[in-house]
DNA sequence: TCCCTCCGTTTACAGTTGTAACTCTACATG
DNA sequence: CATGTAGAGTTACAACTGTAAACGGAGGGA
């Protein structure tokens, strides 16, 4: 059945993500101010708001606990997982061959910190020590081989 | 700014990967070799392949030319181009802040070669040369801060 | 010449996403 | 008590996705 293990989040659209986003950063919070930090930044009406927020709900994104006479959401998973898995998602349709040129182009326009890039140097310097001189292409079959 | 910048590569499916992936590899080939290629992969009728094929056609990403009576489809965007388009874009929905701890589990959790590694950590010896020491959170309107 | 088969084109249909109006209900207020 | 109102729920609707059957024309073989 459903509930339980996400095994592999669900998809999160764009617009959803922007809602989640504010989710993660203030913990929790009432449809309303969800609303007004939205229509912030984005010119949505209340009601697409509030389809957003049902939406996710359903999907379990987001819980809800009755307050007064109005909801508190919260995430039901954390932002850390929400990023990861969909960047993993993503790495999944690349071609195993081609998924390092991918890293090292985002790793020249992302803006990391002097205190991320260690970590990513530390990271790969561990990496580095069982990684093969290698990956196979596995854009097909099996046959034809990736250049 | 840049140049010669397609603002922002259609957007392209999961199941639209999986043929894109098959014409980068080959370069350029007939529909009937892409139908066979990919049911080598996923059992799809040949009626879904070709619409795939003909969306795929229409969003721009492919592009036919007749020969005899049938199609030979080539791609209309490198595979890195596609790669780091949506790449980037998934990266566009992540809080600035974090960004670089998604990168981390990313490295940890994809294959790499020692090559790709020692790229990666060239890039990022050069990066750490104007690095800044944090990146702000980009979650909320402006006002309240991330964690 | 006639039909079968291959290939491309049309149509289909449910589910998801973006976007939003409308409605219902319980309160607060006059 | 009569209402306006905030917050939740219902309905809507077009575009995009996944998946595929059905249709139509042209060439190859009988």
């Amino acid at each position: 059945m459903s509930e339980a293990v996400q095994n592999s989040i669900e998809e999160i659209t764009p617009s959803e993500w922007e809602l989640m986003r504010i989710v993660w950063t203030k913990g929790q919070l009432y449809s309303r101010e969800l609303i007004d930090l939205m229509q912030a930044k984005r010119s949505w009406s209340d009601s697409t708001i509030k389809t957003l927020l049902r939406r996710l709900v359903k999907k379990g994104l987001l819980q809800t606990e009755k307050q007064d006479r109005r909801f508190l959401y919260t995430a039901t998973i954390s932002e850390t997982e929400a990023m990861n898995g969909s960047a993993e998602q993503l790495f999944d349709h690349l071609c195993a061959m081609k998924k390092g040129e991918t890293l090292l182009n985002l790793i020249q326009h992302v803006e990391l910190t002097q205190t991320d890039i260690q970590k990513l140097q530390a990271a790969l310097t561990e990496k580095a020590k069982t990684a093969p001189t290698e990956v196979a292409c596995d854009c097909l079959p099996n046959s034809a081989k990736c250049d």
